[in-house]
DNA sequence: AGACTCCTTTTGATTAGCCAAAAGTTTAAT
DNA sequence: ATTAAACTTTTGGCTAATCAAAAGGAGTCT
C-alpha cells in the first residue's frame, strides 16, 4: 500500500506533466506540494528506489509508466470524488476539491465502481478534468484557454484550470460555468485584460486568470 | 487537528467503554488496536497531556468529556458513513467496516451533514448501532443477547455486536438479518449452543456467537 | 577563466508512531 | 512473608516524513 504521501507526490507529478513529455524540476514538484526543495529530494530518491519515477539528479524527475499508472489511479478517484460529492451529495463545486484531496487516498475500488456506476460513467468532473477510466486511459479534449480567444468569439466553457475556491466562487457568481455560452466582447494585450459577456451580464478578466479557463468554439 | 491514530485510541476506549463507568485496562485498548501494550502506554500518556483521557497509572485509563465527545463524533462518521454505503452505494453489510475505518478520518463534518440529510436522520446503523446526533447526544435501547434468550423465546434481531465481514456474511447467509423474527427452540448450556428457526431455517449457534446477537421481544 | 545566480542536494535534527525486550507493579497463591 | 503470574511501564531503537541551513552543481555574463 502506498502512502498518502506518496499518492500526492506520484499525482502531483503527473499533474505537472499529463503526457509525460518533459522532467519535472525538484523546485516545481516541491511548490505544489508545499514541501521544501530538500523534502521532494529525499522523495524523488524514495520514489526512484520503488521504480515510480527515474530521477536525473540536477534535471529532474519523470514518472515511470508503473509510477504513471499509480498516480492516474489517484486522479481518476479524485474526480470521481468530486463529481459524486456535487451531484449526488449536492456539494458546491468550489469545495469539493479540499474534500477529495483527501477522499482520493481511502476510498476503496469497490466504493469507487459504485460511485462512478451510479454517475453513469461521467467523462469529466465538476471542473471539466478528464476522468481517467478504471483501465487508465485519459479521454481527450482539444481546448483553447480564453486568454487566447480573440474579440467576437463565441465559445463555450469547457475547463477552469485552477482549483482554487475563491476563484471557483467568482466564476459561479459571474456565470462562468462549464457548458455556458460566452462571447468576447474586448481584449487588450496592453491593459492585460479581457470582457466577455454571458447572459446579459459583462465581466472583466486580467489574461492570467483568463488564461485558467479553457473553452470550445461553437 | 486530531491525527487518524489519535481519533481511533478515542473511538476504542469509547467503544470499551460507552458509558463511561469503568477504568479501561492498557492492554485490553491495546488489543483493540491490535498494538503492543508499550504502544497503547506511551499514547495513554499523550492523550493524557492533551486533556483527553485522565490515566491512573497500573489500573487504567478513561475519557474526559473532552475526549468522550471527540470520539462520539468519530463514532457518528463511522456510523453514518456505514449506513450511506449501504443505502445509497448499495454496499453489503459485511464490508463497510473496513471502508468506514479509513473514512470516518477523512470526511468533512460538511459531508456527513449532507449524508445524514440524505439517509432522513436515521437512528441506526447497518449493524443495528446507534448514531450519535451532531450534538453528541446516542440514542439508546435496552437489548438482550440472544444468548440469554429462553426456549420458546419471539424476538426480533436489533444489533449484531461483531464487525468481522465473515461472522456478517454467515449471519446474512442464514437470515439473520436486523429486524427479523426468530423463535429460539432450542437452548442448552452444556452443550454451549442454541438453535433457532428464521423463515422456515434452522440455525445453530454457540452461545459466543448468540452473545455476539442483539434481539427484542416482540 | 572567474564570478555570480539560481537551483538542487546533502546534512543534521525533529516529530509521530510503532515494536521488542527489560524492568517494575499489583494482586493472588502459597 | 515469599513467590509467582499477569500486567504495565520504561528503555532503546526504527521508519516515514518533514524542515533549516550548509554545501554543491549548472548555466550565464563579463
Ligand atoms: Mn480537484
Ligand atoms: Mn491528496
Ligand atoms: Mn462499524
Ligand atoms: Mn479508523
Amino acid at each position: 500500500m502506498l502512502s498518502s504521501t506518496v499518492e500526492n507526490y506520484l499525482k502531483s507529478l503527473f499533474l505537472l506533466d499529463p503526457r509525460g513529455e518533459k522532467e519535472v524540476a525538484t523546485g516545481e514538484l516541491a511548490k505544489s506540494l508545499e514541501v521544501t526543495p530538500g523534502s521532494a529530494t529525499s522523495m524523488i530518491k524514495t520514489l526512484a528506489q520503488a521504480g515510480l519515477v527515474e530521477h536525473r539528479p540536477h534535471y529532474g524527475v519523470r514518472l515511470t509508466s508503473q509510477g504513471r499508472t499509480l498516480a492516474v489511479h489517484v486522479v481518476r478517484r479524485h474526480r470521481i470524488v468530486e463529481l459524486f460529492l456535487v451531484n449526488v451529495l449536492g456539494m458546491d463545486w468550489s469545495e469539493v476539491h479540499e474534500e477529495a484531496e483527501q477522499l482520493e487516498h481511502v476510498v476503496s475500488d469497490e466504493v469507487i465502481t459504485r460511485m462512478d456506476d451510479l454517475l453513469g460513467h461521467p467523462s469529466h468532473d465538476p471542473h471539466g478534468d478528464p476522468i481517467p477510466s478504471a483501465d487508465g486511459t485519459l479521454p481527450t479534449r482539444t481546448l483553447q484557454t480564453l486568454s487566447f480567444c480573440n474579440e467576437g468569439d463565441n465559445v463555450s466553457i469547457a475547463r477552469i484550470g485552477n482549483q482554487n475556491t475563491e476563484f471557483l466562487k467568482f466564476a459561479e457568481d459571474n456565470g462562468l460555468l462549464l457548458g455556458r455560452t460566452i462571447t468576447i466582447k474586448n481584449k487588450n494585450e496592453i491593459a492585460d485584460s479581457i470582457t466577455i459577456t454571458t447572459h446579459e451580464k459583462e465581466v472583466v478578466l486580467g489574461l492570467a486568470a483568463a488564461g485558467k479557463i479553457e473553452v470550445e468554439h461553437v
